[in-house]
DNA sequence: TGTACATCAGTGAACGCGCGTTCACTGATGTAC
DNA sequence: TGTACATCAGTGAACGCGCGTTCACTGATGTAC
C-alpha cells in the first residue's frame, strides 16, 4: 500500500502494524461525524486505509468494535473523573462537584462517545472488558459519595441512593447539553454547567 | 387489497382511508422492536399494509415521518405532565414530585419514544409542530418550579436555573432507567424510582 | 340527478447503491532445525 | 547463520441483500355543470 504523507509517497509494509487501533481511531472518527446510524464497516475500513475484509481478523461484528470504543471510553471517563478528585486538599463536596463538571465536559468533547457507551442494544454487555471499564467509572463516583469522607449516615449506605441521585443529575445535564437543550452553541451550555452543576450537586450530596 | 382480520377475507378499499395514522403507528411498533437502527421506511409501509412507494403521498423522508412521531410523543408527554400536576389540592412540591415519576413512566413505557424525542440530528427541529409539542413539555415543569405557588425567590427567577435542575435530574434517572443502568427488570427499576426521584426532588425544588 | 373529468392516493416492477461477508489468493513474519 | 515452512494479516473481486426512490400506471373520490 501507498500513502501519500506530507507529499512524500511512502511504501508501506503489506502489514499494517497496528490495525487493530487505526480501526479503533477511524470508527472513532466516523462515529463523530456522522453518528451512529451512519456508520459503516466498510467506510471506517476505507478510512483506516485498508480493504473491507481486513477488520475481520481484529473484530469479529461491529458490535464487538463498538463494544472495544465503549471499553475505552468508560476507561478515558474513570481516568477523568478520579483525576477529578484526586486533589486531598480539597473537602468531598468539592471533590464531587469537580468530579460532575468532568463528566459533563466528557460529554461535550466526545458527544458520539458518550452516546455509544449507553447504547447497550448496540453492544456486547456481556463483555469483560466492558463491564469493568463501566464499574470503573461508577466506582469512582460511589466511593466519593459513600466512601471513607462521607458523613456517618452515608458510609456504607444500604442501596446506592445517594450515589444514584448524583449520577442521575449529572448524566441528565450532559445529554440535554449534548442533545442541544440548552442550546446549540457550546458556550451557553458551559456558562450553564458551571453556573448551575455544582450548586445542584452540593445540595444532593450533602 | 385483501387483509386477513379475524379470519375473514375483508374487501379493502384501494385507498386506505388513513394510511398517515396507519404509518405513524407502524413506524412506533418497528422502533419499540428495533430501535431508531433497524428501522427502515420499506418494512414501515410492509406493517401498514401498503406498497414502498406509497409513504411518499404522507412523508416527504424518513426525517418528516420521525419528526411527526417526536412531535406526537412530546405532545403525550406533555398531557401526562400536565395530569400529574393537575390535582390542586396537592402542594407544590408534591405536584413536583409526581411530574417527575409521570415522566420517568412515561420513558419505562415508551422507550423508543423517548430516545427519538432527543435523536435530534435525526429530526427536522425547526419544524414548527415540533418546537411547539417540546415547548409545551418543557413549560409544564417550568411552569411549576418557577410558576406562581413558587417562593418569592424562584417567581420570575431570572434564567431557568431551577427548572434546568429539576430536569436533568429526572431526564437522566429515565435515561439511565431506560438504558438498564438499574437492572435489566423493569420492577427494580420502578422500586429505585419511588423510592429515591421524589425524595431527590423534594430536595432540589425547594 | 347524471355525467365528464381532474385530482388524489394507491400499485408494483425496476433502478442503482452501499452494505457485510465470502473466497481464493498473497506477502510478511516467526520459528524449528 | 540459513533455510524451509507454517501461520498470520492483508488484498480485491464477487456475492446476495435490503434499502430509498422512480416511473408509468390504476382506481377511487370530489366537483362542475
Amino acid at each position: 500500500m501507498t500513502v501519500d504523507l506530507c507529499g512524500v509517497k511512502m511504501r508501506h509494509s503489506y502489514h499494517h502494524g497496528d490495525l487493530r487501533a487505526a480501526l479503533l481511531a477511524a470508527a472513532e472518527s466516523l462515529l463523530a461525524e456522522r453518528g451512529v446510524e451512519g456508520f459503516s464497516l466498510r467506510e471506517a475500513a476505507r478510512r483506516a486505509g485498508v480493504s473491507p475484509a481486513a477488520p475481520k481478523h481484529h473484530f469479529a461484528s461491529v458490535r464487538a468494535l463498538f463494544t472495544a470504543i465503549a471499553t475505552n471510553a468508560f476507561d478515558e471517563l474513570a481516568d477523568r473523573l478520579e483525576a477529578a478528585s484526586a486533589d486531598a486538599t480539597q473537602d468531598r463536596l468539592a471533590r464531587i462537584r469537580n468530579q460532575g463538571v468532568a463528566y459533563v465536559q466528557f460529554a461535550i468533547e466526545y458527544p458520539a462517545r458518550l452516546d455509544l457507551m449507553w447504547r447497550v442494544s448496540l453492544l456486547e454487555v456481556s463483555d469483560q472488558d466492558y463491564q469493568r471499564a463501566s464499574a470503573r467509572a461508577f466506582a469512582a463516583l460511589d466511593r466519593l459519595v459513600r466512601g471513607e469522607d462521607a458523613p456517618r449516615l452515608r458510609k456504607g449506605h444500604p442501596g446506592m441512593a445517594p450515589t444514584i441521585a448524583c449520577w442521575s443529575t449529572v448524566h441528565g445535564f450532559a445529554r440535554l447539553a449534548i442533545d442541544g437543550a440548552f442550546g446549540t452553541g457550546s458556550e451557553s451550555t458551559k456558562r450553564a454547567l458551571h453556573a448551575l452543576l455544582p450548586a445542584v450537586l452540593s445540595r444532593l450530596a450533602l
